[in-house]
RNA sequence: GCGGCCGUGGUCCAGCCUGGUCGAAGACUCAGGCCCUCCAAGCCUGUAACGCGGGUUCAAAUCCCGCCGGCCGCACCA
């Protein structure tokens, strides 16, 4: 259903959740603006991730520059890594990587060889335009990260970060010290990464700029064990393993967690224990379960720094499977190559058993401009000529709406007086007048507002008023002292809108 | 980055081939008003567009070139 991406899209464009950026002067590829709904909800997005990571796990934020140093991201091994030697075809232009044309044509790995050596062996073994069959010409870099300098001239090189955990292993001493020795213990950092995609598409899915949230678990590889792993290991994930992925088979495996590491389809607790919370955290953001599945990594498809890792991916309807966050189990490679680039010591001193250890990580990290889209897809409902956002309710951008049935009679100045209330008390609430209630309803559905207060001729006689629900555009009627308290329970789905108040016949 | 197709108000779209009648039409939306006792009703009024830059021509939305952006295919996606 290309449709519904299409659809989506206007909507989002037109109500103001995601636009094209720099779009007066033409736009840029690969670069999106949130609007004021979109802004509001990628927000909520953050703020939920909180409430599971920082305030469920316990883990610290902190919040660390953009602009990082070339030492930092050479030891980290994405100069080296981040870096794609290409080619290009003198004769009919086309460019390629030239690891991947070696490899078709001659079989060889030449993955890590020096430029120089590249085009030795090109020209040795007359590997050619697979397109043409042309000459190839110089190879070059194309570096995918956004290169910038430190201060005036240009011997300082820094580049904008393309991941965020960079910050955390770097502030490892100082980390450590504030977590005071404790293992495991996690750092979180929410912000933005860039990658100079050399021809992004797919809108939202891949940006240049974009915003993620990570989670660095240090731990002890002798003791790889979460807390409160019991409280989760018999919730069923669905995993594509590689070794099936590498044999061609799209074979799904249900397990649940404890099976998951007993029989070392996982590599350890701890990230069981996160795949696990990947799978509710979605959940929570209104992606059903089954849109929801963790694929395995293939060697050859790993990060340089990484030994395991499982993307959680999203079924969408425009682009099919959809990574949207990525697991890694990256070892000691980033503490053990800062300690080496920086001569600094980052092992722990372990006091109760008595030696030093070199934490582990395993890291949950979480795009939040992809799930945001996957939410607008899978909340787009239509029905009939009625077109809405089923988004999770409480992470609507708009919470409520309040409209007078009629603007006359006082109706109007009443509504405004509970919209003002209903702002005092935190609410996210929009007043509408304009045009028929009927109206006013269809343009709250669009947005995703899930409830709308309606103020009428019986508000005015005993203080009651309607309030409707998005998703069944049933009504009940309830007083408005109440009201406040009601929506509470409402937004947050503590109560159905049936046990609130009289239904309103129609 | 390469090739093909494409770019007209907020949205959808007519006009482009065959330059002038385009001072750019229509529908929806939006704003203001009228009307109205609950799910995009009706009426009136209004705002608002040829992606950007060159060129050809007496004359360019229309033809040509470059750029930007989008879609599709290839490549890329640590």
């Amino acid at each position: 259903m290309v449709h519904k991406h299409e659809e989506v899209m206007e909507l989002a464009k037109r109500r103001g959740f995601i636009w094209p950026s720099f779009e007066i002067y033409g736009g840029v590829g690969g670069f999106y603006d949130f609007g004021p709904l979109g802004t509001i909800l990628k927000n909520k997005i953050i703020q939920k991730w909180r409430e599971f990571y920082v305030i469920g796990e316990g883990f610290f934020e902190i919040d660390s520059p953009s602009v990082m140093p070339e030492e930092v991201l050479k030891a980290s091994g994405h100069v080296d890594h981040f870096v794609d030697a290409m080619v290009e075809c003198k004769k009919c232009g086309t460019a390629f990587r030239t690891a991947d044309l070696a490899r078709e044509q001659t079989g060889k790995d030449i993955e890590g060889m020096s430029k120089e050596e590249m085009e030795q062996f090109i020209g040795k073994n007359r590997v050619r335009c697979p397109d043409c069959g042309g000459e190839l010409g110089k190879i070059f870099d194309f570096n995918a990260m956004f290169r910038t300098t430190i201060g005036p001239g240009s011997k300082r090189v820094a580049y904008l970060r393309p991941e965020t955990a960079q910050g955390i292993f770097i502030d490892f001493k100082r980390l450590q010290r504030y977590a005071r020795g404790k293992l495991p213990f996690g750092v979180v950092q929410i912000g933005k990464g860039y990658r100079n995609e050399i021809s992004p598409r797919q809108g939202v899915i891949r940006l240049r700029e974009f915003t993620m949230a990570e989670a660095e678990v240090f731990f002890d590889p002798e003791d790889p064990h979460h807390p409160k792993f019991s409280n989760c290991a018999d919730e069923k994930i669905r995993l594509w393993r590689a070794e099936d992925e590498v044999e061609g088979r799209e074979k799904l495996t249900e397990v649940t967690a404890e099976q998951a590491v007993k029989k070392k389809f996982v590599c350890n607790e701890l990230m069981a224990y996160y795949l696990v919370l990947t799978k509710k955290f979605l959940c929570e953001l209104g992606i059903p379960e089954n849109a929801i599945r963790f694929r395995e990594q293939t060697p050859g498809q790993r990060a340089h720094y990484s030994s395991e890792t499982w993307d959680a991916e999203v079924d969408t309807a425009r682009f099919g499977w959809v990574e949207v966050t990525g697991l890694a189990y990256r070892t000691d490679y980033d503490l053990s190559r800062h300690a080496e680039f920086s001569k600094e010591d980052l092992t722990i001193f372990r006091a109760d058993k008595k030696r030093k250890v070199l934490c582990h990580v395993i890291e949950p990290s979480y795009g939040i401009d992809r799930p945001l889209y996957c939410m607008l897809e899978h909340a787009y409902t239509t029905d009939g000529k009625r077109k809405y956002l089923r988004l999770k309710k409480e992470l609507a951008p708009i919470e409520v709406g309040v409209f007078p049935h009629l603007n006359r009679d006082g109706m109007p100045e009443k509504a405004l007086e509970v919209h003002r209330s209903l702002k005092s008390k935190g609410f996210m609430s929009e007043y509408d007048d304009a045009g028929s209630i009927g109206r006013r309803y269809a343009r709250a559905d669009e947005i995703g507002i899930p409830y709308c207060v309606t103020i009428d001729h019986q508000t005015l006689k005993d203080g009651t008023a309607t309030i409707r629900d998005r998703d069944t555009a049933a009504q009940v009627r309830v007083a408005l002292a109440e009201l406040p308290s009601i929506l509470r329970s409402l937004i947050c789905g503590e109560v159905q809108l049936g046990e609130v108040g009289e239904p309103v016949k129609k």
